[in-house]
RNA sequence: GGCGCCUUGACGGAGUGGUUACGUGGAAGUCUGCAAAACUUUUUACACCGGUUCGAAUCCGGUAGGUGCCUCCA
């Protein structure tokens, strides 16, 4: 039994898809620049959500967007492609970024095969349907420099406007706003559709017989993403906390304007923010890493993802290069624990109940993705099987445990290799050595193994080797 | 000003009315031919002040500190 904390309700509830296939919609990236650890954070957990989903039985289909239209790519590109068309430069700027951003979820342990990418170029004109369907039942007016949405109609269908947070819209007074940049009716009205302005990449888009040349506002964007892909009401919607205002409020308004049930997605799920050195991530602060940081560093990605997974989404985590290290020593020490697998023995200690430890793994995480608790479990497993080692007869079972690890968790346990067999010749000739007390040859034999960073413990059950 | 969230040992980080979470690091010990690994112990745990209770880190109230959102930031 899945629970989950929805934000629309701000509660953990029990999760029930709507369907038989879960529809999971998750925020991507803006393909401006690399991403940062703290995006990536987020993407984990979304990658996160949908393993356990599917550990749970569910079949699932996960939709992620790629923005590769709005202000910051319109400014990048122009920078980093002056010469070219605005629309090329957008092009060629969101290419770089969509492919390396590919690569550095991938190497954070994100599947990439699972996951449904769309982009927003691709959807312009599901975009403008969206659009003209709300400027024609009076969602949405035209004003001089774009398309906005209305709060004041959408209110008048007796819809809420702050379903994911309480909003007090009469009393914005205190809230820095600059309604003079915008020909809007009110401050919380949104764009959906902004004109042209020079230079600036755009779409032609006919309503009346008039043509609106302009661009998508961003909200716009992941409701027609979404309809295409997944259709309203779909089961989950993620993304960072930062989303849920205005972003996801506004999703939910643009895509339930006019619909007779409110229901855009039945589950908001918001992960927190990672911090820095317990600090906010920013540029002033100099604190924003991406994953080639931390390749430069010689570390491990997945390193970085375990650290990610040991604390909760709805917790911030907190980074620094001290607790990536910690993430790191504990990695290898799963390694290891999985390397078990290849060393298993005719006459080990007492019969393991894998089922048992399986269920329980299974129960933690289902408890709104405790994956802290997961570790803990693992941990004292491992501490159990450390000494005593894995019959040979519970191989097999060894083996499906690994992969369920490997399903929940993805940080590749089974995918540990086993030595070779002249690695295993000098195992079984230090062995000969200890055995005639040439502790000399044993030596030298044991460092040899350390060369291909092999290390050796001698325990009761004759000699382990494991990764260093 | 409004609406939220958080505060656990050296450092991270779960838990949640009575029981060792767990990890990383430091120290000591056991084991060992020596190591390593493992194990054991240790390194003032639950921000502060009240209240409820037989009992509170856990529930309630207050205080302090941190932090998020209140128009485009995961």
């Amino acid at each position: 039994m899945l629970k989950l904390y929805n934000s629309l309700s701000r509660k953990i509830e029990i999760f029930k898809p709507i369907d038989k296939e879960v529809k999971i919609y998750t925020c991507g990236p803006t393909v401006y620049d690399h991403v940062h650890i703290g995006n990536l954070s987020s993407f984990i957990y979304a990658d996160l959500l949908a393993r356990i989903l599917e550990i749970d039985g569910y079949k699932i289909k996960q939709v992620m967007n790629i923005t590769d239209i709005d202000d910051k790519m319109i400014l990048r590109s122009k920078e980093e492609y002056p010469e070219e068309s605005p629309e090329n430069a957008l092009a060629n700027l969101a290419k770089l970024y969509e492919t390396t951003f590919k690569q550095d979820i991938s190497s954070v342990g994100i599947r990439l095969n699972k996951l449904d990418f769309i982009k927003a170029t691709d959807s312009i004109l599901q975009m403008q349907s969206l659009i003209t369907k709300l400027v024609k039942n009076g969602f949405a007016y035209i004003a001089d420099d774009g398309i906005y949405f209305s709060i004041e109609a959408y209110q008048k269908d007796k819809k809420k406007y702050g379903q994911l947070l309480e909003l007090d819209i009469q009393n914005t007074s205190k809230a820095r706003i600059n309604n003079d940049e915008y020909d809007k009716h009110t401050a919380h009205d949104f764009a959906l559709w902004k004109f042209m302005k020079p230079n600036e990449p755009a779409w032609s888009f006919e309503i009346d017989g008039k043509d609106y040349i302009g661009r998508p506002g961003w909200h716009i964007e992941c409701s027609a993403m979404s309809n295409e892909k997944l259709g309203i009401p779909f089961d989950i919607h993620t993304g960072g906390i930062d989303l849920i205002f205005p972003h996801h409020e506004n999703e939910i308004a643009q895509s339930t304007a006019g619909n007779s049930s409110p229901l855009y997605a039945k589950y908001f799920i918001h992960n927190e923010h990672l911090l820095i050195d317990k600090r906010k991530m920013s540029k002033s602060l100099g604190n924003v890493y991406n994953l080639t940081d931390l390749e430069e560093k010689k570390l491990d990605p997945l390193a970085f993802r375990l650290l990610i997974l040991q604390s909760h989404y709805r917790n911030q985590a907190n980074f620094s290069w001290e607790l990536l290290k910690a993430a790191s020593n504990r990695l290898k020490d799963l390694k290891n624990f999985a390397v078990l697998y290849y060393q298993t023995k005719p006459t080990a200690g007492s019969e393991i109940n894998f089922t048992k430890i399986t269920d329980e793994i299974k129960e933690a995480s289902f408890d709104d993705l405790n994956i802290a608790k997961v570790l803990a479990i693992l941990s004292n497993f491992q501490n159990l099987i450390q000494d005593e080692l894995v019959n040979d007869n519970q191989k097999e079972e060894f083996k499906i445990f690994l992969n369920m690890l490997d399903n929940l968790l993805g940080l590749t346990l089974g995918k540990t290799t086993d030595i070779n067999s002249e690695q295993y010749k000098i195992i079984l000739d230090r062995d000969i050595a200890r055995k005639s007390n040439d502790w000399k040859r044993s030596d030298e034999l044991r460092d040899e193994l350390l060369k291909s960073n092999i290390g050796i413990r001698d325990t009761t059950q004759g000699q382990i080797w494991f990764l260093v």
